[in-house]
DNA sequence: GGCGTACCTGCGAACGTCTTGCAGCGCGGG
DNA sequence: CCCGCGCTGCAAGACGTTCGCAGGTACGCC
């Protein structure tokens, strides 16, 4: 099972390259990765390595189910290896924190949109905006929101 | 209550201008707009307007408290007046539809946010993204493949 | 009602993120 | 070991958004 990202990848159709496994493990190193993130990472190893590659091969992790990706906010999504922890994101307008929660907590919620209206929820997906604990005391929930 | 917009601008020291009622038109008139969307419509009746006036004049509008905005999916972000009713976008991730429903179904998770980790959201500029109901039976989720 | 100025707008260029077309390299089935 | 197709690097380009600047205009003040 240690070599499961290959089996992965092989079911799929797709062929075993360094790039896709360097890929697969700097997702897994930064548990929390822009594309322009992971590209760096990637490149203490191989420097040669390009950004379309990066792009591309995300795309291809995500298919066979080995990463997800979640937005925050404006900027470039997030990826992270799926045996992480799914967890909900909560994103501070105000001050940019972001706060990682178990996705649990949404429990019942998904299971409304399941029930109500026959939705399937990619919880983690979800990013949840709104404001931190001291920056709501500071500045009343205004719907005031800035961009990430 | 007809002009308020007007008042609105003026308390905080901005000025009125033809465009800024014509994109506030605009965004009442589209329930849902990018700011694309809303130069069209703008440019119906005025053809001059530029796209960077769109931009600006929705951002000043967001300050007031006359529109806000929500992003769903990876495209633009999608404008609403304020006055609309408060509602939660469900995003289907295969067939790209999207289901607006009453933010109230989410009341209880967000209460449970507001007690557990003291965060104050704002519910509707959340998209949640999943399957809808015809495509959930059609391709069974890929994300799920278990849980950790 | 006219004046002046700070605010606002149009325009074009630039920016950051992501996608695409193409030529050549290399994984892996035979 | 060899050949074909998948994959990669590169560069150009698409897309959404922002910025600098010069000229136009709302509106406070006579």
């Amino acid at each position: 099972m240690t070599e499961d990202w290959e089996a992965r990848l092989r079911e799929h159709g797709f062929r075993i390259t360094p790039q896709r496994q360097l890929v697969l493990e700097a997702v897994e190193t930064l548990r929390h990765g822009t594309p322009e993130e992971i590209l760096v990472e990637v490149q203490h190893t191989a420097s040669g390595v390009n950004l379309s590659t990066i792009y591309r091969t995300l795309e291809v992790l995500e298919d066979v189910g080995l990463v997800t990706h979640a937005h925050i906010g404006h900027g470039p999504p997030t990826y992270h290896a799926v045996d992480e922890h799914v967890h909900i994101h909560l994103v501070c307008d105000r001050c940019k924190k972001v706060l990682s929660i178990p996705a649990s907590v949404a429990n019942d919620f998904v299971h409304a949109l399941q029930s109500e209206y026959g939705f399937h929820t990619d919880i983690s997906h979800v990013s949840v905006h709104g404001r931190c604990e001291g920056c709501a005391a500071l500045d009343p929930i205004l719907e005031a929101d800035d961009e990430l």
